[in-house]
DNA sequence: GCCGTTTTCGGCCCGACTGTTTTCAGTCG
């Protein structure tokens, strides 16, 4: 039976919830919507099963309307209630959303006066200036909304954390150094670290509030400028936007919670703080008697009764109770990585040769690394034949042989063929230190085939590692469906360690699974599949991805040292 | 549509900014 997994039913739900906004129904209903979406993808273990024991009612955030359409996707793999709801708008519509400064009301508006269906309707009734009888709407919103639309055909609206980080360091440094900033820190999803990003948040405490704005404002280009009293937004030349918000010193802790959100966190935070008989907002936390004084996000914290969260955690996802209990994890940290294992050379695809990469990893401090050249069915990258293998391993021992201060460990990215076998045969994988299994082809197989294929690989003798465990390709490329938790259960059973990719545009296993993998009590690593020296770098993204998924450095096999990795290695079958 | 330490009805975070308005609605985060 095709049955519909968690992801499938959670991006419905999340389909339905801004359907119902587009249609102008009650805001409370399309954010349940998209909430229960939230919640059935993090969900622990498969939805069937969960179904099975009678326990979908019981999910906070599903109630009976929700927990029924569920079970009718998963039933059946279909929903009357979304399919009927899907031909009651116009699909042009829901491109309209992403249009800034167009939300449902102005499209229900524009479609009643106009009949506008689409983005071409709209761009079209703006060249003809027919936005100007519509009531609500005037000569400004019209060019903001052509200037909206240009925006958005340039431009996708989300970014790799790792290209926007730049900017974003860029303008606090230009900001650092203006003598009107007391405070200044980086917010909003940045200072969480997601993977994605929409745009960079800036938070000041100033002197002069009105001379820092006005030279914020000078760095953006002339449209999309924003400037209020606390906030400034405009938009860089990279089609990238940043708003920075000013606010008074004493504000400034509760602002940067604030703003660092995320807005489930907060929503919960609130939440919380009302329960306990206060208020808050981005500028302070009140109680009947008054406001209640913090000098730090930490202060703030402890006057709710929670130990500090870690920016990285706050996505609600359970952080606010272990805080409250006091059991927030010591996150990983770039100085507990000891080494990585995920290097090419220059004999299959990457640039650099094994003395460069040995050398380059020692000046990041690393003690070892491990190289993992392609396999041979990896021809469009240079893998390896039984013959090259063989010549590398013999360099690798001689590089060890005359370095004693530094290990570099013999391993293979190998190929995943279609049927879940390995490619080489058992003598030839015998050679290596270890051996990271990787699917790099026929990656739009059926679901029950490829998670059949990827646990028959993991369950290899010789396997140690999976790579990029589901193949997302960041604003490319999905997923390839697999069941991602009986990968992980797998993982478990046999003690295989499951990657974290740190390539940007992969950052393959997702923080929401090393979560996940974490209470099974899989392992990770950390690895940089560095293809050139600077690549090696990457692992810093690595980490950012480990701590949102509450990775501690014993989860990660990165922290161990060499001579502990020589034993974890051989002490393999 | 969901939820319950004031609750089974009536809230659901709440403040800033813009544009079109003359006191506010819509959007955003």
């Amino acid at each position: 039976m095709n049955r519909m997994n968690k992801r499938e039913v959670a991006r419905i739900l999340e389909q339905i919830g801004i359907l119902l906004a587009v249609k102008g129904e009650n805001p409370f209903k399309s954010v349940a919507y998209n909430r229960a979406a939230r919640v059935i993808e993090a969900l622990d273990g498969e939805l069937h099963e969960i179904i099975g024991r009678g326990e979908l009612s019981s999910i906070k955030g599903i109630g009976n309307a929700i927990g029924g359409k569920i079970l009718e996707l998963v039933s059946t793999g279909r929903l009357k209630y979304y399919e009927d709801l899907r031909t009651s708008v116009p699909a042009g519509h829901l491109e309209m959303m992403r249009i800034r400064g167009l939300g449902p009301k102005k499209i229900v508006e524009l479609h009643k006066r106009l009949g506008i269906e689409s983005v071409d309707d709209l761009e079209r009734a703006c060249r003809s200036n027919l936005l100007l009888s519509v009531p609500g709407f005037g000569k400004r919103s019209q060019e903001k909304i052509l200037s909206g639309i240009g925006h958005w055909r340039k431009h996708a609206d989300r970014r790799l954390y790792a290209d926007v980080i730049r900017q974003a360091d860029w303008l606090l440094s230009l900001l650092e150094g203006r003598k009107e900033v007391i405070s200044l820190s980086l917010a909003g999803s940045l200072r969480r670290r997601s993977e994605v990003v929409k745009d960079i948040d800036l938070l000041a405490s100033s002197v002069n509030p009105a001379a820092l704005s006005s030279f914020f404002s000078s760095l953006g280009v002339d449209e999309f400028r924003e400037q209020g009293e606390t906030k400034t937004g405009i938009l860089l030349d990279s089609g990238i936007r940043s708003d920075l918000r000013i606010v008074s010193q004493e504000q400034f802790p509760y602002a940067l919670h604030h703003f660092t959100g995320s807005r489930e966190h907060n929503t919960a935070m609130r939440g919380r703080a009302k329960r306990m008989g206060m208020t808050m907002n981005e500028y302070g936390l009140f109680s009947e008697a008054g406001p209640i004084p913090c000098s730090s996000e930490g202060e703030l914290f402890s006057a709710l009764g929670l130990s500090l969260i870690p920016p990285e955690l706050r996505e609600n996802m359970g952080e606010i109770e272990a805080a409250e209990r006091g059991e927030i994890p010591r996150l990983i940290e770039l100085k507990d990585i000891r080494g990585v294992l995920h290097l090419h050379t220059s004999s299959s695809d990457g640039s650099a040769g094994l003395e460069a990469l040995a050398r380059a990893a020692g000046e990041l401090g690393f003690e070892y690394i491990g190289i993992a050249d392609h396999s041979r069915s990896a021809q469009y990258a240079g893998g390896l034949s039984v013959e090259e293998v063989r010549r590398q391993c013999s360099e690798i021992d001689e590089y060890n042989r005359s370095h004693p201060d530094f290990r570099i460990f013999k391993g293979i990215e190998a190929d995943i063929l279609p049927d879940g076998s390995l490619d080489y045969d058992d003598e030839t994988l015998a050679l290596f230190d270890y051996v990271i299994a990787a699917v790099h082809s026929y990656f739009s197989m059926p679901e029950p085939e490829m998670t059949g294929r990827i646990l028959r690989a993991l369950a290899h003798p010789r396997t140690t590692i999976l790579a990029h465990p589901t193949g997302r390709l960041l604003l490319d490329r999905e997923p390839y469906s697999a069941d991602i938790d009986r990968i992980i259960d797998c993982a478990a059973e046999y003690g295989k360690i499951l990657e974290l990719n740190a390539n940007p545009q992969r950052l393959d296993l997702d923080w929401r699974y090393c979560i996940r993998a974490k209470k099974k009590g899989v392992r990770i690593a950390i690895s940089p599949d560095a293809h050139h020296l600077e690549d090696l770098k990457t692992v810093v993204f690595g980490i950012n991805i480990a701590r949102k998924g509450w990775i501690e450095s014993f989860d990660c096999i990165n922290s161990l040292s060499a001579r502990e990795m020589a034993h974890f290695l051989y002490s393999r079958p």
